[in-house]
RNA sequence: GGGUGGUUAGCUCAGUUGGGAGAGCGACGGCCUUACAAGCCGUAGGUCACAGGUUCGACCCCUGUACCACCCACCA
């Protein structure tokens, strides 16, 4: 076996020979367990986030597998139009110095396949990477011809039942991308503005009104000036008319409760095409809508010749100039306010008076939330539910049309008369609608949002409309792993289309994680340069090209000098090749519940080193177990020690603790019950413990057996206990130790998971194995304390101990022996008699190292020294307690016992630590 | 403006029915001890954000405050 863990030797071994397998396919046994996989963008790579997500999505796979049930993790991508179609737009543009336009619809769309087609087994191949064992055979993707199918039935349906409709009504515009989006792709950000005052002549020439706004251009579009109905400065002008300046207009004051009295001038001036306040004033006053803006937020025909083809902000400059150059600018104050920006353009979005398609969502809102509120979905943390309530419960109708080539094409056709006709394909409109085959027709430009396609994932990746088994196997599904960041945008969505089209919930648990943030509880992004790529934590990565990597490709180039020198600080040495299962282990570690994970990459070192730990651990049970008898055949007399029992006790309860902590989703529990239990108790003290008895010449063969099929089997169990955490090295170790333990079958991927049994928790062996733990502490921290050299044997004397001590010692001196090199111990007739000594305290017994020619005495009146003060600390306060009335009078009588115990305790430890101290003092 | 989460050791975080504050990393001291120096042994370090309250007893429950993060909302 090597010497060292080395991850990049197995790794991709085992990952093939388990998907060549077949390994990852559903068994067709057993209760059915399904995740869905949250598609990732088809052309994106694996980051952190996906790391995380899908490292827990398959140690729930792997556990429910092991466990038996008929698992399936369906996997798949999604076209993710408007980051797609961006993506393709750059690469044209930089490239090739073109744009969609030049290419037209059929060959871009063409060119965004191609890119799919060449990007999109990415991140396939760095899942693969994760060691994530969904059935591939099962890909889909939310463009295929299946999704195809899914769509135009869910569109044509929900059309048929009146929950599609087709509005004019203000959007959401992207002039950069030309597209509606919806409410939730707007990003409000707080930004410096300015709030400019306009004034606004009377057209009786009796004076002015001052408007105020923070969108000066827009005032080429008003339609009217608002005062509240109540305000005494300017109830009299109510149905007057204002000259609107710059223009030829005159427009009317109207009484509005919108308006705030106390905000600005308490004046508001009305836009209804460019603001949504604005359209519903405009719409309880039936005012004009007047359009400024063409679809680039340039400035159009309906505004005067001399802002005609400007682009916005030009045009607010210009307005703002030409306002003062006729001395009505009253005055310029420093505003912040909320800019809407696209989520993915980043530019500020427009109100804008468009032609979309829309979901009546009212109706499918209340049974998604109802099966919320009555559990059938239930949301872990708790917490998110309140969340999801609060936007369904104000839901607004979702705009689903987006003015984008690449994506679903709307199933609408129309006629040159501009009727419309909705159908799965143009045959069948002909067909329902009796139409002329001469008849043109022409079908909508748009493409659905990417989430009406996604809404369909967990039903339509089953192969629905049709009837499959799949689908009725597998749906609903288990539970749904993702962010908070797509609770409305996916979830919400999923649920209400899963609900209207299944009668039945997508799934039964939604388990919400946080974001990955770099160790300080940064965003990890391009620009910061704190991304870590997973992969390179799996291969590791020089420095040099870290930083290459972190530096290129910037929006603001002038950040990389900053950039490299952080990064050159932090990771001197680049990241070493710390594996799938240290980088898997430290997601889980960090998964606590209901809060972001900040990832620090010194912790996953120490997963690694814990790799290797159970790498060598595994190294020395197989030394000492292969080829020998490790008593399996279970026909041969055995006889277990007290380290066995022990060992064999905590498995039971480490068992059940990490069953618990999957089980609950708190794989931070479930990781450190492992790691303490691996390291601490089978290694530090288990293995530790077995020496002794492996070594000794006098250990009979019932004795060794016992100690061998312990050290195999617990290690056996173990190694199953971590697999769905740990998929690799446990693999790899399992393959080794499975015939000498006794445990047959190809793969550890398809054992079975350990179970806990009450039976075997020993408690007897437990309080054994402490008091044996406290007296090797003891004589450890006397010899660290006194720096003693570990290779200088010990010889004690012991007193005050009672029976039990006697037999306790006498029992594990093979032990002592060993582990605190103890040569011989003494039992004291009369204390009186001991020479000069350190001391340890274990319960009442009191261990006793003679110093002569070992150290100082003052190091040692120091010791005493400190551990006298702590405990008269402890003292004090156990007394207080006592000597409370209240305390005694009303605590549960357990608790007063627990500290009249304690306090007897401290007692005598104390006395016995002074005696200690005046004794060494005279000396 | 409304809401959610957070504040515990130098750093990153656990602490689930209120009863002697923990881990990893880092720091310090000692060890190449026949699985492992990616290791072993030991040590130090915390007014549990702050202020009240409930209780015999509060990191934990309640109220309020401060700061951080996020979500939602139509204030020109």
């Amino acid at each position: 076996m090597e010497k060292t863990y080395q991850p990049s030797a197995i790794e991709q071994k085992w990952y093939q020979t388990w998907e060549a397998k077949g390994y990852f396919k559903p068994s067709g046994t057993g209760e059915p367990y399904c995740i869905m996989i949250p598609p990732p963008n088809v052309t994106g790579s694996l980051h952190m986030g996906h790391g995380f997500q899908e490292s827990i999505i398959d140690a729930l796979i792997r556990f429910q597998r092991m466990n038996g049930k008929n698992t399936l993790w369906q996997v798949g991508t999604d076209h993710a139009g408007i980051a797609t179609q961006m993506v393709v737009e750059r690469l044209l543009t930089q490239e090739e110095n073109c744009t969609r336009h030049d290419l037209g619809r059929e060959k871009f769309i063409e060119r965004v396949w191609q890119w799919k087609e060449h990007s999109g087994g990415t991140i396939t191949k760095q899942l693969r990477r994760l060691g994530a064992s969904p059935d591939w055979s099962r890909e889909r993707f939310t463009m295929d011809d299946g999704f195809y199918q899914a769509v135009q039935e869910v569109f044509v349906r929900l059309y048929e039942d009146g929950l599609i409709y087709r509005g004019n009504r203000l959007v959401n515009w992207d002039p950069k991308l030309h597209t509606a989006i919806s409410d939730l792709e707007v990003e409000n950000r707080e930004e410096n503005g300015h709030l400019w005052h306009f004034n606004y002549p009377l057209s009786d020439g009796s004076g002015h009104l001052t408007v105020a706004t923070t969108r000066p251009e827009t005032m080429l579009g008003d339609s009217a000036v608002a005062v509240h109905p109540e305000d005494e400065r300017y109830r009299h002008l109510i149905g007057q008319n204002v000259k609107l300046p710059l223009t030829d207009r005159e427009i009317p004051i109207i009484a509005d409760d919108y308006v705030d009295k106390e905000f600005g001038t308490g004046c508001v001036k009305i836009t209804p095409a460019h603001d949504f306040n604005d359209y519903e004033v405009g719409q309880r006053h039936a005012l004009e809508l007047i359009n400024i803006f063409d679809e680039n937020a340039h400035i159009n025909a309906n505004a005067p010749d001399a802002y005609r083809g400007m682009e916005r902000f030009a045009a607010r400059k210009k307005v703002v100039e030409d306002i003062q150059a006729l001395g009505l600018l009253e005055k310029i104050e420093p505003h912040k306010l909320k800019v809407p920006r696209g989520d993915r353009s980043g530019v500020v979005i427009e109100p804008y008076l468009t032609n979309q398609w829309y979901v009546k969502t009212a109706t499918l809102a209340e049974k998604a939330i109802s099966e919320v509120e009555n559990g059938n979905i239930q949301f872990v943390p708790s917490q998110y539910e309140n969340m999801y309530f609060a936007w369904m419960r104000d839901i607004q109708d979702w705009c689903i049309s987006r003015q984008l080539w690449w994506g679903h094409r709307i199933p609408a056709w129309y006629d040159n008369e501009g009727n419309i006709y909705v159908a799965r394909n143009e045959d069948e409109v002909r067909q329902k609608f009796s139409l002329a085959d001469d008849l043109e027709l022409k079908q909508d430009e748009d493409v659905l949002d990417t989430w009406f396609s996604s809404g369909l994932w967990t039903f339509g990746t089953l192969g629905w409309p049709e009837q499959t088994d799949e689908l009725n196997t597998f749906h609903p599904s288990s539970v749904l792993v993702t962010g908070f960041d797509i609770i409305f945008f996916w979830v919400a969505r999923m649920i209400m289309l899963t609900l209207y089209f299944r009668k039945e919930v997508p799934f039964h648990t939604v388990y919400v994680h946080g974001l990955v943030r770099d160790k300080h509880g940064n965003k990890m992004s391009k620009s910061k340069g704190n991304v870590i790529d997973p992969i390179d934590l799996i291969d590791g990565i020089d420095i040099d090209t870290l930083v290459k990597k972190r530096t290129t490709g910037l929006m603001r180039p002038q950040d990389a000098p900053d950039i490299e020198a952080v990064t050159r600080e932090d990771y001197p040495e680049g990241f070493a090749p710390y594996g799938t299962d240290a980088l898997r282990y430290t997601y889980y570690s960090l998964a606590s519940t209901g809060r972001d994970i900040n990832f620090d990459v010194g912790r996953i070192e120490g997963f690694r080193n814990f790799c290797n730990k159970l790498w060598n651990a595994s190294n020395y049970v197989l030394m000492n177990c292969q080829n020998k008898d490790c008593g399996t055949s279970d026909s041969d007399p055995i006889a277990l020690s007290l380290a066995d029992r022990w060992i064999i006790s905590r498995l039971q309860q480490t068992n059940a603790a990490v069953i618990e902590g999957i089980n609950s989703y708190r794989f931070d529990l479930a990781s450190q019950a492992l790691y303490d239990f691996i390291w601490k108790d089978y290694c530090d003290w288990y293995i530790e413990l077995s020496k002794p008895i492996l070594n000794d010449s006098d250990s009979t063969e019932e004795t060794l057996r016992g100690t061998r099929r312990t050290l195999i089997r617990v290690l056996e169990s173990t190694l199953r206990l971590a697999h769905p955490l740990m998929p690799f090295i446990t693999e790899e170790l399992w393959q080794r130790v499975k015939t000498p333990a006794g445990a047959a079958g190809e793969t550890i991927m398809l054992a079975d998971y350990p179970l806990p049994e009450a039976k075997l928790i020993d408690a007897n062996a437990e309080a054994e194995l402490d008091w044996l733990k406290d007296v090797i502490t003891g004589l450890r921290n006397i010899r660290g304390e006194m720096n003693i050299s570990p290779g200088k044997k010990l010889e004690c004397l012991l007193s005050n101990g009672s029976e039990v001590d006697k037999t306790r010692f006498e029992n594990n001196q093979q032990y002592l022996v060993k582990l605190a090199n103890l040569d011989s111990a003494d039992w004291l007739t009369d204390r009186e008699d001991a020479p000069l000594c350190a001391t340890a305290l274990v319960g009442s017994l009191e261990i006793l190292v003679p110093m002569a020619g070992l150290i100082d005495k003052d190091a040692e009146l120091g010791r005493l020294n400190k551990e006298i003060q702590k405990k008269e600390k402890d003292k004090e306060r156990v007394e207080a307690k006592l000597n409370n009335e209240k305390f005694t009078a009303k605590a549960p009588a357990e608790v007063v016992q627990k500290e009249k115990d304690k306090l007897s305790e401290l007692s005598q430890a104390l006395d016995k630590l002074k005696e200690q101290q005046e004794k060494i003092k005279t000396l």
